[in-house]
DNA sequence: ACGAGAACCTGTTTGC
DNA sequence: TGCAAACAGGTTCTCG
C-alpha cells in the first residue's frame, strides 16, 4: 500500500489528531510484527504527549515529549485508523496496536501481512538508526536535483527501475511511483541506471517530483481497502498512466491497444513493471 | 562488491 | 462452483 505519498497522507491525518495530545492508553495485541516490538512499549508511551508527527522516506516519526521517537513503517499492508473511542469497533485480528488520546480519539495500527516495523528510539539517535542511516535523499527536497540523482546512478549496472526502487538511491519511491515517474520522463525501465546518469536526469528528477506531488495532492493511491486516516479513499489510482494498465492505452499515446499492444508488463527483480514502449526509450 | 532472487505473511483475484 | 496458483503497495537476507 504505502509509498511516500500514502505515508505523507497518513502523516498529515495523524498530525491533526495527535500533535499536542497526550496518549493515555496503549494496548499491544501481539509481540511482533516483522520483528519483536520494543520491550515495554506500552508503558514507555503511555502518559507521553506527542510533540510532532514527521516523516522520513516511508517511515513515520512520532516525536514524544521525553525526546523519544516512535518509528513506524507500514510495510505492505499497514494502516493507521482513527476513530472516536466511543464509536470504535472492538479490535480485529490484525489490529496490533491501539493508542487512545486524552481527547477521546483512538489510533489503531492494523497490518494483516505484518511486514510493518515499529521501534522506539531516542531522537538524538535517529540519524544513525539502522533503518534510516543508509536512506537516500528525500525526493521532494530541493537538494534532490538532476546532478544529485546523476551522481547516485553513475556506474551502476542494474536497471533504472531497480535503482529507483533501492531506497539508498532516493528514498520513498515504490513500485507504483517508479513506474509512473519513468513513464512521465519517457525513460525505459530496462535501461541501465548508468545510462540514465547525465542528461536523462534532467527529465527524470522533475518527473519524480511531479508524480509524487500530484499523488500527495490526491491523498495517495487506494488499492483494495486502503483508506486515509479519515476513512476517505485516496484517488490518485485514477490518474495512473501505466501502473496496472497492461494492454490498455497509456495516458498519452493515441495508439489503439488492439494494434500496438498498449501498456506492456514485464517482471524485473520479481516485481511487475508497467511501461509504454512507444513513449519510453 | 554488487545484483538477482528468496523469504517474510495474509488476503484477494485469476485461471483451470 | 471450487480449488489452487498467482499476485499484491516493502524490506532484508542469502547466494552466486
Amino acid at each position: 500500500m504505502p509509498e511516500l505519498p500514502e505515508v505523507e497522507t497518513v502523516r498529515r491525518g495523524l498530525a491533526v489528531r495527535l500533535e499536542g495530545r497526550r496518549i493515555v492508553r496503549v494496548e499491544q495485541r501481539r509481540g511482533d510484527l516483522r520483528w519483536p516490538l520494543p520491550v515495554g512499549l506500552p508503558a514507555r508511551v503511555e502518559g507521553r504527549t506527542v510533540r510532532s508527527v514527521g516523516r522520513r522516506a516511508k517511515y513515520l516519526l512520532i516525536g514524544l515529549d521525553d525526546g523519544m521517537v516512535l518509528l513506524v513503517h507500514l510495510g505492505m499492508s499497514g494502516r493507521m485508523v482513527l476513530t472516536p473511542i466511543d464509536r470504535a469497533a472492538p479490535p480485529g485480528p490484525h489490529d496490533h496496536l491501539v493508542f487512545d488520546t486524552d481527547d477521546g480519539w483512538r489510533i489503531v495500527f492494523n497490518d494483516p501481512r505484518r511486514f510493518g516495523m515499529i521501534d522506539l528510539v531516542s531522537g538524538n539517535a535517529l540519524p544513525t538508526h539502522r533503518l534510516l542511516a543508509a536512506l537516500g535523499p528525500e525526493p521532494l527536497e530541493e537538494s534532490f536535483s538532476p546532478d544529485c540523482l546523476s551522481d547516485r546512478l553513475a556506474g551502476r549496472q542494474t536497471s533504472i527501475k531497480a535503482a529507483l526502487l533501492d531506497q539508498r538511491t532516493v528514498a520513498g519511491l515504490g513500485n507504483i511511483y517508479v513506474c509512473e515517474a519513468l513513464f512521465e520522463a519517457g525513460v525505459s525501465p530496462s535501461r541501465s541506471a548508468a545510462s540514465v546518469a547525465g542528461k536523462r536526469c534532467l527529465r527524470l528528477v522533475p518527473a519524480i517530483k511531479d508524480v509524487l506531488t500530484r499523488a500527495i495532492a490526491a491523498g495517495g493511491s487506494s488499492l483494495r481497502d486502503y483508506v486515509q486516516t479519515t476513512g476517505e479513499l485516496g484517488y490518485f489510482q485514477h490518474a495512473w498512466a501505466v501502473y496496472g494498465r497492461e494492454g490498455q492505452a497509456c495516458r498519452h499515446c493515441d495508439c489503439e491497444p488492439a494494434r500496438t499492444g498498449g501498456v506492456q508488463r514485464l517482471v524485473q527483480s520479481g516485481r511487475s513493471t508497467f511501461f509504454c514502449p512507444r513513449r519510453q526509450r
